[in-house]
RNA sequence: CGCGGGAUAGAGCAGCCCGGUAGCUCGUCAGGCUCAUAACCUGAAGGUCGUUGGUUCAAAUCCUUCUCCCGCAACCA
């Protein structure tokens, strides 16, 4: 047993989650952290929101609310959601919390002491009218070079000129419209990368071997372009006010206490229960463990360069990610996912329509690890009904339909196995064995593949054995076969509850059995088929899954915007 | 010449690192079964592996040209 930190990139407060956000690192980080509790590791696996920042700011003045209130609101909306989804969080906070202000706090103080904190003097926009610095992204305008109306302070969308927002002709702020806008000079505090960067060479060298290509590829980008020293506070009110002299009116910059929220929120967990947990085991102390991050590949520098500068810069012993998992972006019908358009899908949404499993199961197996990957409800729909449907549900209703028909509500006693019975336990052992490696690797696509392959088997076994022709001549031999078919059943569920855990119970109380502390450590396929034995009672139950029948395809298809009729 | 990823049957993907008969799932077509959810099982058809040139006995795989798609480009997060 090992003990294994699993963190998910923290969601930013602001957006309502869509389908892209769920599979882009919350869920797969949960499915992982299922199936590593499952194999007998200890897991702490921490996420929460992420809520300082421009957008936030705004997006209260928006909603007419005060940040505090409006960034509560936000928190438990994403809260829900993430139930919802059954995602399994030891902890999930806020990076606005306490402990993450003392945790920035720590670190900040620490960097400072050793000489990675330097001051520049900044030049930026100041808008009259919203009383506040604007962020290049926040300021429009036309562009000099192409003319375009619509240029944004920080790049021409139409030509892709990179511009400064000086540059622009009447610009004008996209918060208030206003076009009073001047340039101020301000001082800011910067992280002396450049001075960090040996050390942080070094040790993303030792991690060529362990990283995802994605991964790795775009960290060796950022050092060979060079570090610059990088700007860590802001002019704004909404995040931690900077603790050194001349700085009190500014706050930490967003990118900067984010992912020190992972710390912060193990400390928030660990003040739950001071006398069991301990902050210090996982990231101070923790040479025995295994630190693995969930992110999008935008999130990737700043997981792999920034935060990890960070923390060597403390010369601190911090834990620092040992496997980072970058995934590439799900689009919508072949575009992207657009609330203001009404185009995509949300997660809230997506949950009033189907439970979580059906999502969870189909996100999983068409998550775009390799590249972008696109959902479209046809696809859903014929890997709900083909996998799902037809061959999980289906074997689990006809074992126990033809079970309870000939024998009655318990398994049926009598009859021997024969080499069937080995062959197709071989079989299966084989695709758990490399079931298990994937889901080790993280190589999700694969681990899901096989997860359905073991689930065939359970057809391919009964259509071979066909006890409804059996049993005319050897009733005993039929009631062997239905025994293997209900252990199977159990299996099944065993295997398939890091991915669909509802399922997974629903499949367990028929036999009056439950998850609870399930283990698939060393699991031998050839002891587990004989785990329920004769006599125990079982119910049949509603099917497991609804199928989705084109109409309703459609009809999902025209309320959720698609392009595609 | 900014950087990275991708392009393989109608659709979604694996194979590429380490060259040796092009594979999986869905869909389509044919057959089988009747326990089960129009389900399940078996078989078939369908691809000159985006483009150009090269290395090699041999290229999806290694090198090169170009095209298209996605993301990033450090002050959106």
């Amino acid at each position: 047993m090992s003990k294994i930190l699993v963190t998910s990139a923290l969601p930013y407060i602001n957006g309502v989650p869509h389908l892209g956000h769920m599979v882009g690192c919350l869920l797969p980080s949960d499915v992982y952290a299922r199936f590593m509790r499952m194999t007998g590791h200890e897991v702490l696996y921490i996420a929460g929101t992420d809520e300082h920042g421009t957008t936030s700011e705004v997006g209260a003045l928006k909603a007419g609310m005060n940040v505090e209130d409006y960034c509560q609101m936000n928190h438990q909306r994403h809260r829900q959601t993430y139930h919802d989804f059954n995602l399994s969080f030891d902890c999930f906070g806020r990076t606005s919390s306490k402990q993450n202000r003392e945790m920035t706090y720590e670190i900040f103080e620490a960097l400072n002491k050793n000489g990675f904190i330097e001051e520049r003097a900044v030049k930026q926009i100041w808008s009259n009218d919203d009383k506040m610095f604007l962020a290049d992204r926040y300021i429009t305008g036309t562009c000099p070079y192409c003319g375009y109306e619509k240029a944004r302070g920080d790049q021409c969308e139409n030509c892709t000129k990179v511009l400064e927002p000086t540059d622009l002709i009447n610009a004008k702020s996209t918060i208030s419209g206003s076009s009073n806008l001047e340039v101020k000079e301000s001082k800011h505090l910067f992280l002396s990368l450049p001075k960090i960067e040996p050390k942080l060479k070094e040790w993303l060298k030792s991690k060529e071997a362990f990283w995802p290509d994605v991964a790795y590829s775009i960290a060796m980008k950022w050092l060979k372009e060079g570090l610059e020293p990088r700007c860590i506070t802001r002019d704004l009110k909404w995040g931690f006010s900077v603790p050194k002299k001349g700085y009190e009116d500014k706050v930490f910059y967003v990118w900067f206490d984010a992912p020190i929220g992972y710390l912060g929120i193990t400390k928030q967990w660990a003040d739950e229960k001071p006398d069991e947990r301990n902050f210090k085991d996982w990231w101070l102390t923790g040479d025995d463990v295994y630190y693995v991050q969930f992110m999008g590949k935008d999130n990737v520098p700043y997981h792999a360069i920034t935060f990890p500068a960070t923390l060597l810069g403390t010369g601190e012993n911090y834990k620092k990610v040992d496997i980072l998992k970058g995934f590439s972006y799900l689009t919508y019908e072949g575009g992207k996912f657009s609330k203001s358009e009404n185009r995509g899908i949300f997660a809230e949404d997506a949950i009033k329509e189907f439970e979580a499993d059906y999502w969870r199961y189909f996100l999983m197996s068409n998550i775009p690890e390799s590249s972008d990957s696109s959902f479209s409800f046809d696809l859903f729909a014929s890997v709900i009904n083909k996998d799902l449907n037809g061959v999980l549900g289906n074997f689990v209703s006809r074992v126990l339909k033809m079970t309870a028909s000939k024998f009655g509500n318990t398994i049926p006693a009598g009859g021997k196995t024969t080499e069937l019975e080995n062959t197709m336990l071989n079989t299966v052992q084989n695709h758990i064995d490399r079931y298990f490696k994937y889901m080790n690797a993280l190589e999700f696509r694969k681990a899901l593949s096989e997860l359905r392959a073991i689930w065939v088997e359970g057809n391919n076994y009964i259509t071979a054995a066909e006890p409804w022709t059996v049993i005319k001549e050897d009733e005993n031999r039929a009631a062997a076969i239905l025994r293997v078919c209900a252990n199977l059943i159990r299996i099944f569920a065993l295997l398939s509850a890091p991915i669909t855990p509802q399922t997974a119970e629903k499949m367990l109380q028929a036999f009056s059995l439950n998850l609870g502390d399930a283990d698939l450590k060393d699991f031998d396929v050839s002891k587990q088929i004989e785990f329920l034995k004769e006599g125990h009672s079982f119910e049949v139950g509603e099917p497991l899954f609804e199928r989705i029948s084109p109409e309703r395809t459609l009809e999902l298809k025209t309320k959720y915007g698609s392009t595609q009729p």
